[in-house]
Parts: structure tokens; sequence; C-alpha cells
DNA sequence: GCCGAAGGTGAGCAACCGCTTAGACGAGGG
DNA sequence: CCCTCGTCTAAGCGGTTGCTCACCTTCGGC
């Protein structure tokens, strides 16, 4: 059940908060234009024809098709800090809790492919008072991360030359997953988060 | 030396093949508008402009806008993949070829930003021919290093389980460079590439 | 001194963009 | 029954887009 989650928009689970019933359709919408034409190749009457409504319903909702990226980045990266906090905060080693991070996370890269692009790629697209709200976030995501790789230094399970340096090539691993996963391709979300765990664990010379 | 590459559009020395002159002129300011704001959101009187010229200027060199992109797409993966190539291709150990590609990939990201940037995030504006011509290349990148890390494990030096998909954590190690790589951040080009090509080396399990 | 080609410009076209407005519709309360 | 509120639509506004066209300049060859 760990990769329920299907093609374009199929995350449902994620935006039952969005109500009402419109808002989150023209959302969903939003999420699966913007993940494959990018935000500015992406019109507003595309997104209000893909939640079957005219264009001018989106406007009912939303203030512009800027605040339909930020609701959507705030969202998708809210859920990206929760699922690291999960991992960093569960009990056991080091060496579980990173692997445990990187696999979820790149399980969530890789199912919901379409929110994970738009989340991370799509970020210059907003307007410098919602980005600089958003990189907040991300940071905490690296923050977490690091603070794992740092109790591993500590307790002596890992074996790292640059904490900063290899927390950003973590996360690099992760997040790239959204640029080339092809749901049709070999792997399952699964298998890339085993695989990539298992680098990961190498990177930091975990015992 | 090979830090030499400046910020935006800096690398003058790889557009050297364009010409005439106004033509260079006109593809260069087409990298950095691209790089900063992205190709949908770019205007042909944007990239006129700062080639310090009419917007007719633009359709005199290139048909359409999408050409523009297309011939960035082109030199910048022939210039990535000659410097896979040339690391593959010397005479040393596997280990040792890895690490020379993976640095120089690393440093090529960091320093060309700019055009990294627009090579590795916009191709899907592309149309769906020119699309696939890039793809070609790109899978043969993806070879270079492939063949490297075979090279390895049928030495001995590596120990890796799954060759494709260490290849792709590689390349993605690599690529997401250009996403995160800031000038007038903490490093520079060359030790974000040593630290990489460190990180590698004990993904492969190099002795 | 004349010519044609190459390179450049100002003005502008048709199409499309994000967004607004005036008004229709159905559901719920009095 | 009517009124109101939330929801949705048809039509369209001003502005911008990629791109074109008629025209001008520069310059090497003869």
């Amino acid at each position: 059940m760990s990769t329920a989650e299907e093609t374009a928009g199929g995350e449902t689970s994620a935006w039952g908060e969005v109500t009402p019933d419109a808002a989150r359709r023209l959302l969903i919408a939003a999420v699966e234009a913007f993940a494959e034409r990018g935000y500015h190749a992406t019109t507003t009457r595309d997104i209000a024809g893909r939640a079957g409504m005219s264009p001018a319903a989106l406007y009912i909702h939303y203030k512009t098709k800027e605040e339909l990226l930020h609701r959507i980045s705030r969202i998708g990266h809210a859920k990206a800090l929760e699922i690291l906090q999960t991992a960093a905060r569960r009990e056991g080693t080091a060496t579980e809790r990173l692997a445990d991070a990187v696999s979820s996370f790149v399980r969530w890269h890789a199912g919901g492919r379409t929110t994970a692009r738009v989340v991370q790629y799509e970020l210059d697209s907003l307007g410098p008072d919602a980005r600089e709200e958003i990189l907040a976030l991300r940071r905490q995501c690296d923050a977490e991360v690091r603070a794992i790789i740092e109790d591993g230094v500590a307790s002596g399970e890992f074996d790292v030359l640059d904490v900063k340096g290899t927390t950003l090539a973590v996360m690099s691993l992760c997040i790239d997953v959204a640029r080339w996963f092809n749901v049709d391709g070999p792997w399952t979300p699964d298998e890339v988060g085993a695989l990539d765990a298992d680098l990961v664990l190498r990177m930091v010379g975990a015992k």
C-alpha cells in the first residue's frame, strides 16, 4: 500500500485538507498541468478545463494563478518535511534512521513524482515573499537529514569528511529522482528507495 | 584556470563555434535569460534586449525561439559528453577514471551553472523531434559513466549491487549540482567536484 | 559610382494570456 | 413565496506574446 499513489495527481489522499471539493479538483488539475508543462507554460484555461470548469471558476477559489502554485508548494513541502521528521525522530540507530529517511523520501519523490516535480523545480516561479517562505521549509528538511548524519558521526557509526556537503549530496540523490523517475520504467518506487538508501549508507561510511 | 568560467553566460569560450558574432551574442543572451527565468517565462524581446538588438533581429539568425533552445541544448550536451568521454578514455584505473569523470562533470555543472541549468532542466520545452535527438546524447553520457563502473566491477576494484541504478545515482549527484549551486556560496566548483568524487567512490565501494 | 547581398530596424498583426464583470442557477431559511 | 448566499458561466478587456513585413544601412567587388 505504500506505493498506492499512481500516475499524475494520483495522491488524492494528500489533498484531503483542501476544501471545498471544487477547489481541490482545481488544485489537483494544476499539479498535473504544472508537472507536465511547467508553471509558465500552463494556462489558467488549461487548469480549469482539466477540472471540468470554465476559466472564470478558478478565480472564485484562488486569487491568482500564483496562489495555486504557492498552495501546492506549501502543502508539498509540509508533506516532505513530515516524512523526514518521522524518520529522524523514530527510535533506532543513526544508520537505521538515515536509511528510513532516504528510502521513504525517495519513495515519495518516485511515487508522487507529479507533485514532487512541481514542489522541487517550480520554486523560482513564486514571488519573493512566497519563495522565502517555502525556502524556510526546505532548510528545515536539510536540517533533519543533517541532524541524523551528525548523530551518526557522534556515535561513531559514520565516517564523514564534510557533514554539510554530504547532507547536500544525500538530498541531491533523493530530489533528482523526481527528474528522471518514470512510472513505466523498470523500477518500482520501493526498489529505488531501497537502492538509494544503500548508496547513502555507503556515502556516510556506515559500518 | 579550470574555474575561470564566471557568472551568467561567462563561458564565452564554449560558444566560439557559433557564428556570426551577432548570432553568438543572441545565443549567450538566451542562455542567461533561460537560466534565470526558464524558457517559457523568457520573451524574445528580453533576449534581443540583452544582446543589444531590436526584437526583430533575432529572426534573422534563428527561425524560432525554440531553435535557440535546441542549439543551446545540443552544444551543451555535446560539451558534457566530451567531458565524460575524455575522463572515460584516458589511461588509468577505473577508480581514477571515475573520480576524474565525476569531478570534471561536477565542475562543469557548478562553474557553468547557467548553461548546465538550461541543458538539464529545459529539455521538456523542446518539441518531440528535437527532444529525442537530445535524449540520445544524454543516453550516451549515461553509457560513458556506466562503462567506467562496469570496468571497475570487472577488475574487482568496485563492489556494486546494481550497476544501472548506481550509474543513475552518480548522474543524479552531478546533475543536481546545477539546481543548488550558488556562485556566492561557501564552495568553489573545484571543492564540490572533489567532494562528490569522494562520495561516488564510496558509493561504488572503491578500495 | 553602382550594385546586390547581408544584417539590422520600427511598426504592427493575429493570437493568446491572466483576470474581471454581469448575470444565471440551485439550495436553504423564513 | 421570495430573498440571500455561494457557485459557476459567457463574454470580454487590456496587455503581452511570438513572429512578420516593408524599409533602411553598410560594405566588398567590379
